[in-house]
RNA sequence: CGGAGAGUAGUAUAAUGGUAGUAUACAUGCUUUGGGAGCAUGAGGUCCGAGUCCGAUUCUCGGCUCUCCGACCA
């Protein structure tokens, strides 16, 4: 991408009306917009941030043999009053439509998912079945908060499982575990595999947190071993010792990016959801639930990588891998020198399939390019200036010094350092 | 939903019961180029409604919006 071409939304000033880091810098530097309170557009930058983080949880989730579909945002008023989730449910969007009909904006899918797997489950053979999809959510939240990271809107991946019998379940549950801790592995995030609360669904379920002093949930950890639970199911304080290994507990702040849950029947029940066995007896279908929230990575990866400059993205989810800049000096034909040999090698790194940033501006400062694209953060800098002469700088975002390196080192760099 | 704070130009801010100022961003020109450059010129603003007042962006009331704390959190 050619950075000339690129709309600039960022901005030298954090924005006021947001408290949160994660709002602030991903505003600032223009990855995102507020259009309400929990609210957010993702603009060109924010969006390909975001499409990273879709694709590694798609390859996942396919890995996993789930298969991929996409359910409507819309969904019948009846269908969730056969849950009772009509009413139960305090964070349903309801809209009233024209002939006042009103329909539910999914906050999550189990209503519409169950009567679809419905359709292509009648025999143990059929069984098991694993459906997903990425798609925006809609929770009426009483209170949006920081940032991304409590939405009333969001991007999030819901997969649903469906089997013969609990063993099944539990199986398939602990391989969705395996999937979501390489998921979170390849993001570049380490992640808590938590107990927590069934809430509503039932007593079998775990979160995966990410520990930041920005997190909304509270989780007491091992200090050596890998017990960890949400506070709302252990009141233990920090120094207390870990039932497992007798090591000190620590209690941190974590932010959830993934919860899932063995449902059971809690969702084909009301649905006559069940199929026939070898003996040809009707079963009831076994469930599970799987969620990822997309957008809300987003947020935390922010909060987790940065420094005082900016946004320090992980190499799997930089909106591109690497940053040429193009400083210009007075002598025009040297300028233009520099130039093409900047694009000379930004073809050559697009050819290899690396995404490249070109800031090809003209009439732009040496000190706003450095300062937007430290703000900006990809992992990697490239400097063409009168002081890099035939070589280029080189930079990593997380460290502070640069080398000069040749031309033709520059994709060898990239392959060292990742 | 309870509590607190805040709404002035795209952004960030100042001031005032009587012509709303600055920075930045933007447009034009010239100069500049290793850490958000300089000069000149130009365009751009008081959240909405009611009240008090000769006059309200300012005071009062109501509303809307945003942020934070709490409650809530499939």
């Amino acid at each position: 991408m050619l950075q000339s071409q690129l709309p600039s939304f960022a901005r030298k000033e954090f924005p006021k009306d947001e408290e949160s880091y994660n709002a602030q810098v991903l505003i600032r530097a223009g990855f995102v917009e507020k259009v309400m309170a929990g609210v957010y557009a993702f603009l060109p930058l924010g969006l390909r941030v975001l499409k990273n983080i879709e694709r590694v949880v798609r390859e996942e989730m396919n890995a996993l043999g789930a298969h991929e579909i996409l359910m409507p945002v819309l969904g019948p008023k009846d269908q969730w009053q056969k849950t009772g989730r009509w009413d139960s449910l305090d964070v349903l969007f309801k809209v009233i439509a024209r002939d006042k009909k009103e329909y539910a904006l999914g906050p999550t899918h189990e209503e519409i998912v169950v009567p679809i797997g419905q359709k292509a489950i009648f025999s143990y053979r059929d069984l098991p079945l694993g459906l997903y999809q990425i798609q925006n959510k809609f929770r009426d939240e009483p209170r949006a908060k920081s940032g991304l990271l409590r939405g009333r809107e969001f991007l999030m991946k819901d997969l649903y499982s469906f089997h013969a019998n609990i063993a099944d379940l539990e199986s398939y549950y602990e391989r969705a575990l395996q999937a979501y801790k390489t998921i979170f592995t390849r993001l570049g995030l380490s992640a808590l595999q938590v107990e927590a609360s069934g809430g509503s669904f039932s007593k079998y379920s775990h979160e995966f947190q990410v520990l930041t002093p920005n997190g909304e949930d509270s989780i007491v950890h091992c200090s050596s071993c890998s017990f960890a639970q949400n506070r709302e199911i252990n009141e233990s304080k920090a120094g207390d010792l870990c039932p497992q290994c007798n090591s000190p507990l620590l209690v941190s702040a974590g932010s959830e990016v993934g919860n899932v849950f063995q449902l059971k029947t809690k969702y084909s029940q009301p649905f006559g959801l069940s199929y026939v066995d070898e003996k040809g007896e009707q079963q009831e279908v076994q469930m599970g639930c799987y969620g990822i929230g997309i957008s809300r990575l987003m947020g935390v990866i922010a909060e987790v990588y940065h420094d005082d400059k900016g946004l320090r993205w992980p190499i799997a989810v930089a909106p591109f891998q690497i940053h040429i800049l193009v400083l210009e000096g007075q002598d025009e034909s040297a300028n233009q020198e520099r130039l093409s040999k900047a694009q000379s090698l930004y073809t050559t790194l697009r050819a290899k399939g690396i995404e490249v940033l070109l800031d090809d501006r003209k009439n732009i400062s040496a000190g706003q390019k450095l300062t937007e694209s430290d703000l900006m953060g990809m992992p990697f800098r490239v400097v063409l200036s009168q002081k890099t002469g035939d070589q280029v700088e080189m930079k990593r975002r997380t460290e502070s010094q640069a080398e000069l390196i040749d031309f033709s080192d520059v994709e060898r760099y990239l392959d060292t350092h990742k």
